[in-house]
DNA sequence: AGGTCGACCTGGCAGC
DNA sequence: TGCTGCCAGGTCGACC
């Protein structure tokens, strides 16, 4: 399921593939993903058109177009893939078929669904985007705004990680991975955390996300990246549905448990 | 305003 | 075998 490091490897592959090369049709096999969009909408702003700038904010993929006044704004959740692919047959779950003028196909796949594309003339027109939190990979994400946004906060710090407008582009997996390498239990309040605890943290964040952004992401169910391959971060993997095996740390067994309706995994021993 | 909770979806799988 | 029910999790709106 796509978190910051599965869309930014996705936002890379799309970038190396698709800049600049001429839509020539696009096709809408399930128009539950364009929601309030029309079919025709989407055609009209898409066809004869390019991306002169595809990037990422969070977890959603943003594509600047050459032309006309809209942006197109792709968010996967949990479930979506966009490949780029020269087959001409529909992948399974295939939701809408781009085809560009080089006989390039981009296909988004999406099993259950959830997934959304819009078209804005301001990305503040999403509430998601415009009440998002600091990109944690960014240089204005700093060990001081980290802390002082603990402070605000007493809820658990696991789900609050997971709070798109505390820090963009965490998801389950990660949130549960970044609070082992910091050795903090994830049912501590988020501002009981003292300074040491909340520099730990900080630099698990960062050091979680960028070693899963080099292994292009994590395979865990559905995700594959912008060519249709499965990253490899799995194998760094500590907890995430790990429960019932030994720590890698201690030995101790690692426990599944539940938090605002969604698991979370960790060790009872390293974990304080 | 901070926080919680159910809804949105489909496929895979456990249990009977 | 075939059915039911649960689980996966990102986002959003309703509600306290």
């Amino acid at each position: 399921m796509p978190e910051l490091p599965e869309v930014e490897t996705i936002c890379r592959d799309l970038n190396a593939a698709l800049l600049n090369q001429t839509i020539e049709r696009v096709e809408v096999l399930d128009p539950r993903v364009i929601r309030l969009l029309s079919q025709d909408g989407l055609k009209n702003a898409l066809t004869a058109n390019t991306f002169k700038k595809i990037f990422r904010r969070g977890k959603a993929l943003i594509f600047e177009l050459g032309q006309g006044p809209y942006t197109l704004v792709v968010q996967p959740m949990m479930t979506g893939q966009l490949i780029v692919s020269q087959q001409r047959a529909y992948p399974p779950a295939c939701r809408i078929a781009l085809i560009f003028l080089n006989g390039q196909r981009l296909y988004y796949n999406d099993q259950r669904v959830f997934g959304r594309w819009q078209l804005v003339q301001n990305l503040n027109e999403i509430n998601h985007v415009r009440t998002m939190g600091p990109e944690p990979l960014a240089r204005s994400f700093t060990q001081r705004l980290l802390s002082e946004k603990l402070k605000k906060h007493h809820r658990p710090i696991k789900p609050l990680l997971m709070e798109p407008s505390f820090i963009a582009g965490i998801g389950n997996i990660y949130a549960s991975e970044i609070l082992f390498e910091a050795q903090i239990d994830p049912r501590r309040p988020a501002d009981s955390l003292n300074a040491q605890e909340a520099g730990r943290l900080f630099h698990s964040i960062q050091s979680v996300l960028r070693e899963a952004v080099r292994l292009r992401g994590s395979s865990v169910n559905t995700y594959v990246d912008g060519k249709g391959e499965k990253g490899t971060f799995m194998t760094r993997i500590r907890v995430y549905q790990q429960d019932g095996k030994p720590c890698s740390q201690c030995g101790g067994e690692i426990q599944k448990i539940v938090q605002a309706q969604r698991s979370t995994f960790m060790c009872l021993n390293c974990q304080q």
